[in-house]
DNA sequence: ACAGAAATATTGACAGTGTCAAGATGGCGG
DNA sequence: CCGCCATCTTGACACTGTCAATATTTCTGT
């Protein structure tokens, strides 16, 4: 089912193996479960065998991180892509992102929070990336001018939106399609 | 320096000094240093001796969320008393918020973080209370109608603004105070 | 007043975790 | 062809949360 062909002498290529094991199991099982010895397990190695791909615990969580990055901006670009004006494509972007956060919490969580060492490259270059998307989708629609502070502005909001959806910390009784909806509409 | 007066034949008022343990550690050396050995040691007591309190570790962090929510609605409050309009009041609640927020950010973090089991009776009362703060402050400065609706809106930009700040997420070139003030006075 | 009951704390154990230090194992370049 | 080096394994250590058994203290009923 996942027999790579060339070899199992060493193993070819964990580092990669341990980073989809991780995103499995952060998928499936959650944050908690999410363990150095756990992925080791999955990939079919010893549970010190990470150690020489990521020096610590932390590197794994950060290249993680980074493929959920990943996912995001290509997610973003598909909404976007459905829409035809500047303004409405802003919207869609604003759908999908919530629409992402919903479908992996767990990974979401990750990219978000903080428990990961801001010096991972990949880590930082995901990260500007899906923010320079956001900005020229800002500047399409309303054009350069306060287009940072236009753009920290919508982050923020569909963020705290997307983190109060996620944690159940909005009113059950709200409808959050039509909530997210006016929001974004008055932007 | 912190010698209980009366007596420590048992303890006297292990869980509350718990809790407070828990508060200090958290502030001081973060979330990933909240331990339940640890509080027990802060507090002078044995390993397992937390087991009669809090039935598990994630109930300790339950009641730690709460009396953070309780400081959290006490910011809140004295922020909005500074002014007399009603909608200045729902803008300095925000800015009160962010302050908390950036003031102590394990616990803010905690407090919104879904690691807790909705469970605790004196959580979910700390919650709905805040939530009653805010929406009652809306009311009043916009009036009934699509409370709800606004105060989601209000509570959905700050929250992620506050997220985003805590976790480094912002551009490192905002003006985060400037961006704050004219986010929250276009509501 | 006092014995038994209930609450509270301690000790010791167990399975799991991340990390480190030494050895084993295999592929690659000279 | 052989030594080197990256890679993986094994074993250990100090932690963690949780449980069961025991000890100690306070409370309660009669």
């Amino acid at each position: 089912m996942k027999k790579k062909p060339p070899k199992n002498y060493h193993h070819g290529d964990l580092r990669g193996a341990l980073i989809k094991a991780g995103r499995e199991i952060l998928e499936k099982d959650g944050a908690a479960a999410l363990t150095l010895r756990a992925c080791a397990r999955k990939a079919g190695v010893s549970h010190a065998a990470p150690q020489h791909h990521f020096p610590t615990a932390a590197d794994l969580l950060a290249e993680i991180a980074a493929t959920g990055y990943e996912d995001f901006h290509q997610a973003l670009d598909d909404g976007a892509a459905k829409e035809e004006a500047a303004a409405a494509k802003l919207q869609a972007m604003g759908r999908s992102y919530v629409t992402f956060a919903k479908a992996h919490p767990a990974v979401y969580k990750l990219m978000f929070g903080a428990e990961t060492p801001p010096k991972s490259e990949h880590l930082q270059h995901a990260m500007s990336a899906a923010w320079n998307q956001l900005t020229s989708a800002v500047t399409a629609a309303y054009g350069p001018d306060e287009a940072q502070l236009r753009a920290v502005s919508i982050w923020s909001l569909v963020h705290g939106f997307a983190m109060l959806a996620i944690n159940h910390r909005l009113p059950p009784t709200l409808d959050q399609a039509r909530a997210l909806e006016t929001m974004t509409s008055r932007l």
